[in-house]
DNA sequence: TCCGACTATTGACAAGCATCAATATTGACA
DNA sequence: TGTCAATATTGATGCTTGTCAATAGTCGGA
C-alpha cells in the first residue's frame, strides 16, 4: 500500500480526511475595513495625522500632491471606517486618529498572530 | 482682529502655520502587503489555515466554494506577500501561517496605535 | 446680504483585480 | 514510459476604485 493509498484510506479525497475546522466570521466586513487602510494615500494620511495629533484638511493638499476632492474622498473613507475622527471649526475640518477604531480594524490581523 | 486673522497672521494659508510633520515611508509597499490581506477570500483562507495549523490546497475548494485556479491565485498572493509558507509533498501543497510575515504586514497599522 | 474660502458631492474615466474556463506543469504509480 | 491527479499559469471578462473637473454646500466677515 502506497503512502497515498494510506492517506486516502478513510476518505475519497486528497490527503487528510478533509475534516477542516472552518471558522466563521464576517470576512466581507473585516476585509472592507482593512481595505480602507490598505491604500498608499490613506496610509500617508494616517501617518501624517498620527504624527501631528490633529490636522486640518487644507494642510494635506500640499504634502500629498493630490486634488482637494480626492483628499476629501479619502478622508471620508477613513472617517466612515471609524479610524479617524472629524471636528469642524468654522469652515475648517480637523481630523485625528481614532485609536479604538484603528485597533478594531486591525484586529483580523492581530488575532491571527495571537 | 478676528480669530481667523490671528491664525493666518504668520502664514498665507488656512489655520495653523501648515508646518506639518510629514513622515516618510514606502507607503506603496506597505499598502500592497495590507491589500493582500484585505480580501474576504484571503481572510477566510488565513483564518482556516490558522485554525488547522497546516492545510492542503485541495481541502480549501469545498469550504470556499471557489474554483481551483482562483484558490491557487489567492494562495500565491498570500505566499508572495510572505504571510503563509508553502511545503510541497508529492503533488500536494500544504500551507501554514508565517507569523513573522503577518506581523510585518500588519505593522503599519499596529505602529499607528503604538 | 453679499462675497470669498474651505469642504463635500457628483459624474466620468482609466487602472487594478477577482473570477472562471482552458491549458500547462509536476509528481506518483503501474 | 504512459496515465492520472493535484497544482499552477494564461487569457478574457466584469466589477471595483482612485482620480480629477465641475459643481454644490457651508461658514465667517465686511
Amino acid at each position: 500500500m502506497t503512502v497515498r493509498e494510506n492517506l486516502l484510506a478513510e476518505s475519497d479525497v486528497c490527503p487528510p480526511g478533509s475534516t477542516l475546522v472552518v471558522p466563521e466570521g464576517d470576512f466581507g466586513r473585516e476585509a472592507g475595513l482593512l481595505k480602507v487602510i490598505a491604500d498608499p494615500t490613506r496610509l500617508a494620511i494616517l501617518r501624517i495625522v498620527a504624527a501631528n495629533g490633529s490636522v486640518c484638511a487644507c494642510d494635506l493638499e500640499s504634502p500629498l500632491g493630490l486634488s482637494q476632492p480626492t483628499i476629501s474622498h479619502h478622508l471620508r473613507q477613513l472617517f466612515d471606517a471609524g479610524v479617524i475622527t472629524r471636528e469642524k471649526r468654522g469652515t475648517w475640518a480637523f481630523y485625528a486618529i481614532d485609536r479604538d477604531g484603528l485597533q478594531a480594524a486591525g484586529s483580523p490581523i492581530t488575532a491571527l498572530i495571537q
